[in-house]
DNA sequence: CCTCATTTGTCCGTATGTATT
DNA sequence: TAATACATACGGACAAATGAG
C-alpha cells in the first residue's frame, strides 16, 4: 500500500517537509493533497498530523490550514509534567531530579553571563525582584532575563519548560506555603552577586537559591506521603 | 456534548489517568469504552490517543491494547531533531546550542561524581574507551555510564537524548570525517582525570572534549553553507 | 452584513490485520 | 486450530471555522 512497509505515514510527512525544504510557518499540503500524495485515507493522514502537532512539528488552524511548526519545547511540557506526576513516590523524586537539572544548568550559565550584564538589565532584574511578592510570573521572567544574553535559545526554552513543569506539578503536590520573603531574598542575593562581577560568588548565590527550592520539595514529601502508602498496580479495566 | 467546552478529548484522557491513579504499564480503557466515557466518536478518540502516544503518555500495542506510558524522553527525540534541522542557518546554530547544553550538564555533573567511581566502573569505562574506535555505540554508553551513579534519571535521559539528536542530525549535515584518534584521546583524558580524584581537572578534561566537538560543528558550518544562500519562505501551495 | 468556497473537525458504518487465549 | 478482543484502515457524510468577495 505505502511506498515502503516500515515507513509510517507520520515519518513520510516529515520527509516531505525536509524534501521540499519547508521552513517553520510555511503552509503544509491540505488533507486531500496529502491523501493522494501518500496514498492514505483521510483518517490515517489526520492521525499522523495529530501526532506531529503534539510534537510541535506542525500547527493546525481550524478552517484555515496546517502549517510547519517550530517544534518549540513548550509543547513537550505535558509530557514532562506527566512523567513527573506518575513517577515513583508520587513524583517527589522526579520533581527533585527536575530541579537538580535546573540547578545544573543555571549554576553553569551564571558563570558565563557574569560580567556581561548591562546597567539597564540590572534595573530590569531589580524591578522583577521587587515585583516578585505579588506577581507570580516575575520569578519565571527573572530567570529568563538572566540568560537572555548568552545567545543559546535552546537552554532558555529548557529552563522555561522546567520552570513551568515545576510550578504546575508543585501546585498539585504541596500548594501555597508562603515563602515570598525568602524567595525575594534569594533572588536579590543573585543580583548582588552579579553586580560584584565575581563568578564564584554568583554561583554560590544560585546554589543557595536552589538549596531552598529543594528543601521545599523535601518538606512537601513528608506531607504528601502520609495518605498514599503504596498505589498498587491498577486492577479493574 | 463534552463535560466542559474548553477541555479537549486529549486532556480529558489525561485527567482520567490521574483520577484513576493509573501507573505506567496499567491498561487503558479500550477505544469503545473511551468513546462512551468521553462521549466522542471513534475517530476523535483515536486522534487524541495518537497525540498522547507521540508524547509517550500512552503506549499502543497493535491488536492487544493501549497502556499507560512512562513518558520517557526519547519519544521527544523526533521533535528535537526536527527543531535542530529546521533551525536558522540549516541547523548549525541549533546544533551548537545543543552541544553547549550537553557541555553545561556534563561539566556540572562530572564534579559531583568525581570520587564516587568504583574500581569496577573504571574498568568498564576503560573498556568502552578502547572499543570506541570500532563500536559506534561506545561513546553513548561511556557518557551514560559516567553519570549512572548520581541517581538522577532525568539528567541521564536528557544527555542520552541530546547525544542521539546530535549524531542523527550531525550525520545529515557533515558525515564521516574520521576523528576517532582524537575522540579516544579526549575520553581517556576524562577517565584519567577521574582517577586523579580532582574536581577541577575532571571539569577541564570534559571542557576539552566539548571544545573539540564544537570545533567540528564550526567546520561543518563552512562546508554546508556554500550551497544554501538563503532559503526563502515557501511559495507554492 | 451576507454569501461563498476552502479547510479542518466530528461522526457513522464496515472491513481487515493482529495478538492473546 | 479456532475464537475472541483489539487496533488499523477505508469511504462517505455533515458540521464548524476561517477568509475572501
Amino acid at each position: 500500500m505505502a511506498r515502503r512497509a516500515g515507513t509510517t505515514v507520520q515519518d513520510r510527512i516529515v520527509e516531505l517537509i525536509h524534501d521540499r525544504e519547508l521552513l517553520p510557518g510555511a503552509p503544509m499540503p491540505t488533507e486531500p493533497q496529502l491523501m493522494d500524495l501518500l496514498g492514505a485515507s483521510r483518517n490515517s493522514v489526520r492521525e499522523a498530523i495529530r501526532a506531529l502537532q503534539a510534537l510541535g512539528i506542525v500547527e493546525i488552524r481550524h478552517g484555515y490550514g496546517t502549517f510547519v511548526g517550530r517544534a518549540s519545547l513548550d509543547v513537550l511540557t505535558p509530557s514532562l509534567t506527566f512523567r513527573v506526576r506518575t513517577g515513583p513516590g508520587g513524583g517527589i523524586r522526579a520533581l527533585h531530579d527536575l530541579v537538580e537539572v535546573r540547578e545544573l544548568l543555571e549554576t553553569g550559565l551564571i558563570g558565563d553571563v557574569v560580567g556581561t550584564v548591562s546597567e539597564a538589565r540590572f534595573a530590569a532584574l531589580d524591578a522583577l525582584v521587587n515585583g516578585m511578592a505579588h506577581d507570580p510570573g516575575a520569578d519565571r521572567a527573572f530567570h529568563a532575563l538572566l540568560y537572555e544574553g548568552c545567545g543559546n535559545e535552546l537552554v532558555l526554552q529548557l529552563i522555561g519548560m522546567f520552570w513551568d513543569v515545576y510550578h504546575e506539578v508543585g501546585g498539585v503536590l504541596a500548594p501555597p506555603e508562603d515563602r515570598t520573603a525568602q524567595t525575594v531574598a534569594n533572588h536579590r542575593r543573585i543580583v548582588d552577586a552579579l553586580r560584584s562581577r565575581d563568578r564564584d560568588t554568583a554561583r554560590e548565590a544560585m546554589r543557595l537559591h536552589f538549596r531552598d527550592v529543594k528543601q521545599r520539595i523535601a518538606r512537601g514529601l513528608s506531607s504528601s506521603v502520609e495518605r498514599q502508602p503504596q498505589p498498587e498496580l491498577a486492577a479493574d479495566r
